[in-house]
DNA sequence: ATAATTATCACACATTCGGGTGATTTAAGA
DNA sequence: TCTTAAATCACCCGAATGTGTGATAATTAT
C-alpha cells in the first residue's frame, strides 16, 4: 500500500477535540500529511487554497457558514482537490446539498479511523467513499433526487433557457438579443448557472449540459 | 464475522464460466449459501421467487431481456431481497437505469472475490456497495468520461489533442500546462482549429466535438 | 404579511479569448 | 534540393467573458 505517494490532507472541524483527534490520526499515519487544520469558514477559505491539499475533510456543521458553503468556495480555487464531508447524522437534506456543491465523499463521524484513512485514499484515487447508511440513502432516493436535485441542478426556467442558447454556441450578446434582454442580465444568469453547475466557463457549462 | 447467519444468494449470469465461478465462490464461503444459479431471464423469474434468496447477484447483460428488467420483475415478488448488479463496464445509462429499477448494489465484474463477498454482506445489512468508479459516477451524476476519438476534421494530431483538452473544460492556460507548451502555442493551435471547424469560440468548437 | 426567489439591469475590474501578423525549427514530400 | 506542413513562440489589440457588489420590481412561498 505504501507506494511512496503522500496524500496531503486539510481538516476543517470546529470541535477542538475532534479536530486534534483527526490531526493526530493523519499525522501518525503512513502515506498522509496533514497540511493544516481549521476551525471555521473564514480561516479555511483564507488559507487552504495556498496549501493545495489533495483531500479536505470538513465538518458539515460549522459555526456561521456551514461546511457546505466552505466546500463550494474552496472548490472554486482547488479544482483537483477532493472533499469528504463528515457529519454526525445521516441527514437527508444536507447530504444532497453537499453532494451538489461538489463533495465526493460523505462519512459519519463514528466512522472508524482505519476506514477513514481508507476513505481518504479512496477519494484520492477517484472513488466516492460513503458510509453504508449514506450510500443507501443516495441510492434509494435516486429516482426522486436524481431528477429534482442533481440532474436539473435547480436551474430556473430562464436559466435553462439561457443555457440552451449557450449550448447552441451563441455568445452572450447574441443570447441577449434572442431573449430581448440586456447583456448584463444574461451575464447575471450565467453567473448563477455556473455557480449551480459548479463550473467556471461557458465551455464547461455546455459540456455538462450536452452530457445530460 | 460468523454469527451464525447464513445469507442465501441466487445468481443470474449468462456466461457459464463466470456463473460457476460465482457459484463456487459462494458455496465455498462461510456464511453464504447459493440457492440457485440461472442463465437467462425466463428461468430466473420462474424459479427465483420460490427460493426466496436474501441477495441476488445479476449480470446486467443477459441474452434477450437485460438484467435490469429481471430485477424489476423479481422485485415485485421478493420485497425483502436485495439486488446487486454486475457489469463489465461502468456504463452511465445502465447504472442509472438499474438503480431506478431497484438494484441497491452495483459492482464491476473485476471486483475481487473477497470484496464481492463483503459487498453481499453489506447489502444484506442495509448498505449499498458500489465499485469506486460507480460510486463516483453516481455522485458526480454525469462525470462520464467519453473516450470517444472522433477524428472527423482534418485536424492534426496536436490540434486534436488540444481540442480534447478544451472539451474537458480546460482553459487555454491549463491546456498549455498540461501539454508543457507555451500559452501562445495553444492559441495558435486553437486559431487553426477554429478555422478548420468553421467556428468562432471554444464553446462552439466543443459542441462540434461532443456531437461526433 | 413577511420572507425568499426570480428576473431584470448597472458598474467595475481583471482575465481570457479571438484574430492579425510574423518568425524559427524540424520533419516529410515532391 | 526546394517546398510544404507541422509545431513552436512572440507581440499587439479590442472584444468577450468571469466575478464582485448592489439594486429594483414581480412573483412565490411560508
Amino acid at each position: 500500500m505504501d507506494n511512496g505517494i503522500i496524500i496531503k490532507v486539510a481538516i476543517i472541524e470546529d470541535d477542538k477535540d475532534i479536530r486534534s483527534g483527526l490531526e493526530i490520526l493523519i499525522k501518525g499515519s503512513q502515506g498522509f500529511r496533514c497540511v493544516g487544520t481549521f476551525g471555521d469558514y473564514d480561516s479555511s477559505v483564507a488559507n487552504i487554497p495556498k496549501l493545495e491539499p489533495d483531500v479536505v475533510l470538513t465538518d458539515i456543521n460549522l459555526p456561521g457558514k456551514n461546511g457546505i458553503e466552505c466546500v463550494r468556495e474552496l472548490k472554486r480555487h482547488l479544482r483537483e482537490t477532493q472533499f469528504i464531508m463528515l457529519t454526525m447524522y445521516d441527514d437527508n437534506e444536507l447530504v444532497f446539498e453537499a453532494l451538489k456543491k461538489g463533495a465526493t465523499g460523505y462519512l459519519l463521524k463514528r466512522t472508524p479511523p482505519a476506514m477513514l484513512l481508507e476513505s481518504i485514499r479512496e477519494v484520492y484515487n477517484g472513488g466516492s467513499p460513503m458510509s453504508m447508511e449514506i450510500a443507501r440513502m443516495v441510492v434509494t432516493s435516486f429516482g426522486v433526487s436524481l431528477n429534482t436535485q442533481i440532474k436539473k441542478a435547480n436551474l430556473t426556467e430562464r436559466e435553462t433557457e439561457v443555457l440552451e442558447y449557450l449550448a447552441k454556441g451563441m455568445r452572450y450578446k447574441e443570447i441577449a438579443d434572442a431573449l430581448f434582454i440586456n447583456l448584463e442580465t444574461v451575464r447575471t444568469h450565467l453567473r448563477k448557472i455556473y455557480e449551480k453547475l459548479q463550473v467556471r466557463s461557458a465551455t464547461e457549462a455546455v459540456i455538462k449540459y450536452l452530457k445530460k
